[in-house]
DNA sequence: CCTATTTTGGATTGATCGATCTTGAATGGA
DNA sequence: TCCATTCAAGATCGATCAATCCAAAATAGG
């Protein structure tokens, strides 16, 4: 059962057109973008990604398989919750930041507002959100069961700050806030777990 | 030199505007939304605002004289530093989860990423996230000068740290997060700035 | 009253939106 | 070779985009 090979690379092709959603969002991303961006044909377009938003969701499962997965990988490769949260804000700023790519994360910053017919895109990445977030909570909460931090501490709270001032970092990396600052602000917002870390007696 | 009176109010229909703008953002918001949302023709509303754009930014001006302006408020009305960042972390959370108003800011939320010729509307809201920073700036500066915190505190620093978590706490409340659990993170985040008060030997 | 001026609703503009169709090219298996 | 199948380029779809035009309606001044 064969025919025509496809005379693109299925991969780079979403790569192309994952950088182009990146830059611009969603909404801000045409269908007229996406063809020069990513250097193929409306048809073959929808024959390999079915439709705009079948490609937008591919294009951000993509992002968060590679650089936009940045906080589980701190959180589960380091060995202390302060090393995994730090990282995960550090890591954070550097893609953030990166020279030649877009400023923030593409996860936040696509479709925080959108119109009703896309709502099921905006709220799709409000729960790849709430799902690092959910991550972050697991973290800590580790942190509270192994002694890492004061038995009195809440999970849940400090869990909310950190991922509070995460989504905060996209926007500031958006507003063109250098990384050296952010990475300043980052020392600010770990004085917050170290204040409740358990140190041996 | 009259003519046929205006038959909707102006003030008003901005209103209108300005909360549809703020529910969808300013590329999902069409303008058949406006139309439906202000109550008028679209004649009408070109011939009293000019343009979508320039309907927008006036609703965003109308947000900040207003409801909007909840940063510099708590910022120049405080009589300390501590009682005014907190106080503008308080009513942010506040404005973001009132019941029947869209959750997050508009000034963040609007417009992060757009089409090409849109840029110019999301470079704007920028500025105005920069001017509110600049204005944090200032104040714990005075801070410092006034020997509210100590004098090795760097006040960039500060500001940047409360502005990322301030921007934060808009795609926080964008995503559901509740009032209570926004309000007990900002204790989080006070205790950043506690750490460097300057306390009466 | 008449005239100049402004607003109104509704029709309509060209452009662009996402998506599809048509037509022909390129393959592997029979 | 012939055919079924898949892909690709470009034209094109109806819908919607922001914006404008038009003619009727409503006012103030003379």
């Amino acid at each position: 059962m064969a025919g025509r090979p496809r005379a693109f690379d299925r991969e780079q092709a979403l790569r192309s057109a994952r950088d182009a959603f990146w830059e611009r969002g969603y909404e801000g991303t045409s269908m007229a973008d996406l063809i020069s961006a990513m250097n193929i044909s409306s048809a073959s377009i929808y024959a390999a990604f079915g439709s705009k938003e079948a490609l937008f969701r591919e294009a951000v499962a993509d992002y968060d398989a590679n650089d936009g997965g940045f906080a589980s990988r701190a959180l589960t490769e380091e060995p202390t919750t302060r090393a995994a949260l730090r990282r995960m804000l550090v890591d954070a700023v550097t893609l953030f930041t990166r020279p030649g790519k877009p400023r923030g994360c593409m996860v936040v910053l696509s479709a925080p507002r959108c119109a009703k017919e896309n709502e099921g895109v905006s709220d799709w990445l409000s729960v790849q959100r709430r799902a690092r977030h959910a991550a972050i909570v697991r973290r800590i909460r580790e942190a509270r069961d192994y002694g890492e931090i004061k038995p009195e501490a809440d999970p849940e709270v400090l869990a909310d700050f950190y991922t509070t001032f995460l989504q905060g970092l996209s926007v500031q990396a958006r507003d063109g806030f250098s990384k050296k600052q952010m990475m300043a602000s980052i020392d600010s917002a770990m004085q917050v777990f170290d204040a409740v870390v358990q140190h041996p007696s």
